[in-house]
RNA sequence: GGGUGGUUAGCUCAGCGGUAGAGCACUGUCCUCACACGACAGGGGCCACAGGUUCAAAUCCUGUACCACCCACCA
């Protein structure tokens, strides 16, 4: 015998392996099938994987395995992505750890290492794929890498086709820059956080003498680099001041003061400082005045360019010295608390400093209108639909894309300058190539994949390339046709490609997922995708977000250790409704793990009445009332799991399947079954139950793939068709129903449920047999009860069962109501009058409430005359049938007296 | 400032026009020969608040409060 509870770790293992062995997840373009194609957000090789990518794996395997199940060619390729910034600032603490930096080690090293830690962590990650049980063929030529040959081939393309059709540029422009790790970083990868700090209000005198203009700032010392004081046009206040020169304090420069429209006049003082190389805002007032733009804040976050005393300060030292200095010069006027939000670094959490710099942009209108209307026109469908919009209103006031990172770690800009043609402009650093932030003052890049032989202009061999790399998210945009082989045309692209579905959390709707919309249809001409489905973001039980330094993050695989990986995907498919967030916890996978045992035991019970050398049944299908009920049952519990997956509301589908086993299967059908077992005609009890069981397994092993596969191989020895593998076997089609049995069923359940609680209030021991009395005076109904007795003896634990038109109610005797019938239990001793009073009491007030309820409905003419004919017929049925039960009840109170 | 979603049993959430449901937790009985990761039974909810529509509202509409998230050049 095996062992009582399920053991899920040597069957995970198992299977894990043999599925791969088998290959069993391998797709390849088949002219006859309709593809299904799922695109996986490739997992940066940051680490580990975490509980959110255990939520979008499973619930792309379990789509993956119905599809697949259902006749589709299903593929899922499986990949990683190098991550950038992200991986960099992985590799930089290690380094750390060691007492190094990463300019210790130069950038070919560097490089170096990451190669080595993405052979480290890459495979490490697949291996955690398998883990979770996911359908992903990881032989290693079938695994993607963003960086890999094929996919830089794809990358370059892409530069170089937006390229030359004007798309990408080099521009100085304000940009967020990230002082700590040292990049620009897209709008996108910016945080805005609430903090408290002050608005400052420092007066700036006119140069003449004539007074001073206030301007209200939360940023004193960037005054350092201001190049004017600016108002609203229409600001009378000010009118008459437009044009006169003002002092900037703590310097001896001298600033205009000027209008310009960006300005509110309800705003502070309604008189703006004015710094370009700071400020998104200011820029542009900057642009339209043609200002200067003193660049006072440097790449590392310190002052520079300005009066020798701040020089080198760190921003936040400088702001408290500009403050202490203008307040001992008499120009601060006052210091207000002041709430407002402030931009931070998505990948280090350090305050952004939006700047000026020479960067690479992508031109983002002509791209995004395409993909606004795809989305519109439902060529891109979202699950659920309450993104769309977000969606379409963030393409619709899209900005250009800031794609130039000043890292290390990423595909190089296959850009590269001519030293001897741009030589004045060019910036170099001691090693010889560009420096780090370069400038290049518009030197005429050349787009190439290698170093070109020789410049273009002049014939000089000697080129540099750009030094910076691209933002990781550029090669993720081309992921759903990087994955098969694109820019070359390969059959795997032309048979895959678009993809069906593209799950993902929401939280990278606009960093990924708009940006895959965008290129697919600027490369291939259609979306990359036709579905699109949001998750919501794993949170631990009191909905905060996992985080390393709450410390409450939870390791998927510590839960796999503990209760198994179905049990795991159980839980946490039960609670993907609606794209919303997930409280997950520990205690949460119990169920799952419960259920996964319950599965196993149903399993193993049926295998004790199997013969021990498997062999397909020779059985003809019963038919008795409850083979037929629990067929029903079945029936509609794939239907309604069918009808939810159309729908992608994986909980509801996975919970029809468990109530059927469970509370159906289980609880009713094998407990009715144990005695048939025993006797005469047990083959074909087994026969069905098998059926059923194997069927919802089959139904069941998109969600838990394991222990449904462990289970299936077992039983299916019994059956006449065993099929192989779960994968390959079809998603099980609802029997014909032969007859309905439902009422009848649910009659007799009625009257088992009357009589159980009666025992249950009566504390009869469960092992204890006893009598019953039905009566009714609907001959029908005793009919059918008396087909039924055996149901009723069996599981209300009845030895003898006692039917007939008005019985009289025997003396010591209990009393419930079922339907159309009265119920008695004789008991052995004295009976708890009080005890049993109350209860029917408060049965009889339940029904006298509910019975008025009706009557005041039925007696309302407003109800009789608008409701629907079906609902005042019910009504009516229920006053029938509560009036009788209150007669019945009070004819049996008055008896207790 | 704009927008979206939420507010239902102690907890996590279904239900979205016909008299409130699940899982977990709780109480009682039972280690009944599949399962105590179990069985059976039970307790527990003016469905955030205020109006309105309707014969009928947790469910539709309007507003309020609180919570969460997203977007925005909040000097």
């Amino acid at each position: 015998m095996l062992s009582k509870a399920y053991e899920p770790k040597p069957v995970e293992a198992k299977w894990s392996e043999t599925w791969q062995k088998e290959r069993l997840f391998i797709s390849k373009p088949s002219a006859g099938k309709k593809p299904f194609v799922v695109v996986i957000p490739p997992p940066n090789i940051t680490g580990a994987l975490h509980m959110g990518h255990a939520l979008t794996y499973t619930l792309q395997d379990v789509l993956v395995r119905y599809q697949r199940m259902l006749g589709r060619e299903a593929c899922w390729v499986p990949g990683t992505d190098h991550g950038g910034i992200a991986t960099q600032n992985v590799m930089e603490k290690m380094l750390k750890a060691e007492g190094k930096t990463r300019h210790d080690l130069g950038r070919e090293e560097f490089l170096k290492r990451t190669w080595a830690w993405y052979g480290e962590c890459g495979s490490m990650i697949l291996g955690q794929l398998r883990k979770l049980g996911c359908a992903l063929d990881l032989a290693p030529e079938n695994v993607r890498f963003t960086m890999d040959t094929k996919r830089a081939a794809a990358v370059f393309e892409a530069f170089r086709s937006l390229w030359d059709k004007k798309l990408i540029y080099r521009g100085e422009r304000m940009i967020n820059w990230c002082p700590r790790c040292g990049t620009a970083l897209s709008d996108i990868e910016v945080e805005y956080e609430e903090e408290k700090s002050k608005l400052w209000h420092i007066r700036y005198q006119f140069e003449d003498g004539s007074g001073s203009v206030t301007v209200a700032t939360t940023r004193p010392e960037t005054m350092l680099g201001d190049s004017a004081v600016a108002v609203n046009p229409e600001d009378a206040r000010y009118s008459a001041l437009v044009g006169k020169k003002l002092r900037l304090p703590l310097t001896d420069r001298l600033i205009p003061l000027i209008a310009d429209e960006g300005v509110e006049k309800d705003f502070g003082t309604g008189a703006v400082k004015v710094t370009p190389a700071h400020d998104p805002l200011d820029f542009e007032i900057g642009q339209r005045h043609k200002l200067d733009m003193p660049r006072v804040i440097s790449y590392e976050g310190r002052m520079t360019n300005c009066p020798e005393k701040y020089a080198g300060l760190s921003v936040q030292a400088a702001r408290k010295a500009v403050v202490e200095d203008l307040v001992s010069g008499g120009l601060l006027e006052k210091e207000e608390h002041y709430k407002h939000s402030v931009g931070k670094c998505s990948r280090c959490s350090q305050h952004i400093e939006p700047l000026v710099s020479e960067q690479w942009f992508v031109r983002m209108n002509r791209l995004a209108a395409p993909a606004i209307a795809a989305a519109e026109s439902g060529g891109v469908k979202f699950y659920p639909p309450s993104w769309k919009k977000p969606f379409t209103a963030w393409l619709g006031n899209i900005q250009d894309w800031c794609i130039s990172r000043q890292i290390w770690w990423g595909h190089r800009i296959p850009a590269w300058y001519c030293r001897s043609c741009s030589a004045a402009g060019l910036k170099f650093s001691d090693t010889g190539e560009l420096s780090r932030v370069s400038f290049t003052h518009g030197a005429k890049p050349v787009i190439s994949f290698e170093k070109p032989a020789a410049c273009p202009d002049c014939g000089g061999a000697d080129l540099l390339q750009d030094p910076d790399v691209l933002d990781t998210w550029f090669s993720s945009s081309l992921w759903p046709f990087s994955i098969f082989g694109w820019p070359e045309k390969t059959a795997d692209l032309d048979y895959y490609y678009p993809a069906s579905v593209l799950v993902t959390g929401y939280e990278i709707l606009y960093l990924w997922v708009a940006r895959m919309v965008m290129s697919g249809i600027e490369y291939l001409g259609k979306p990359p995708f036709s579905q699109v489905y949001l998750h919501g973001i794993v949170r631990d039980k009191h909905g905060k977000k996992m985080s390393k330094s709450l410390g409450n993050v939870i390791d998927p695989l510590a839960v796999i250790e503990k209760y198994g990986t179905d049990a795991m995907r159980f839980s946490l498919m039960a609670q993907t409704l609606g794209g919303k967030d997930i409280p997950f916890s520990d205690e949460a996978t119990v169920g799952g793990r419960n259920f996964v045992n319950k599965l196993y035991n149903a399993a193993r019970f049926m295998q004790m009445y199997l013969p021990e050398t498997p062999a397909p049944l020779e059985a003809e299908m019963p038919e008795e009332l409850a083979d037929r009920w629990i067929t029903e049952r079945y029936g509609s519990a794939l239907a309604r799991s069918r009808a939810a997956m159309e729908e992608y509301d994986i909980p509801k589908a996975q919970d029809a399947l468990y109530a059927f086993i469970w509370d159906d299967f289980c609880d009713w059908y094998l407990e009715l079954a144990k005695p048939r077992l025993q006797s005469e005609g047990r083959e074909n009890v087994l026969a069905l139950m098998l059926e059923l069981f194997t069927g919802a397994l089959k139904a069941l092993h998109p969600f838990m793939p394991y222990v449904t596969e462990e289970l299936y191989s077992n039983l299916k020895l019994y059956l006449k068709k065993p099929g192989g593998c779960l994968l390959n076997e079809s998603w099980p089609e609802a029997p014909r129903t032969v007859s309905p049995a439902a009422a009848e069923m649910l009659e007799l359940m009625g009257v088992i449920g009357q009589i159980r609680t009666a025992r249950s209030q009566f504390e009869i021991p469960p092992g204890k047999a006893i009598k019953v009395l039905a009566s009714s005076s609907d001959p029908e109904a005793l009919a059918r009860l008396e087909k039924g007795a055996a149901y009723v003896k069996l599981l209300a634990k009845v030895e003898e069962l006692r039917l007939g038109r008005d019985l009289p109610k025997p003396p010591r005797s209990l009393s419930a109501i079922s339907g159309s019938f009265t119920l008695y239990v004789p008991m052995d001793g004295a009976v708890d009058l009080e005890k049993e009073k109350a209860r029917l009491t408060k049965e009889l007030e339940k029904a006298r409430k509910d019975n008025e309820q009706c009557l005041g409905r039925l007696n309302d003419p407003a109800f009789v005359a608008r409701a629907p004919r079906a609902e005042t017929e019910k009504i009516n049925a229920r006053a029938v049938e509560t009036a009788g039960k209150i007669s019945r009840l009070t004819v049996i109170l008055e008896e207790l007296k």
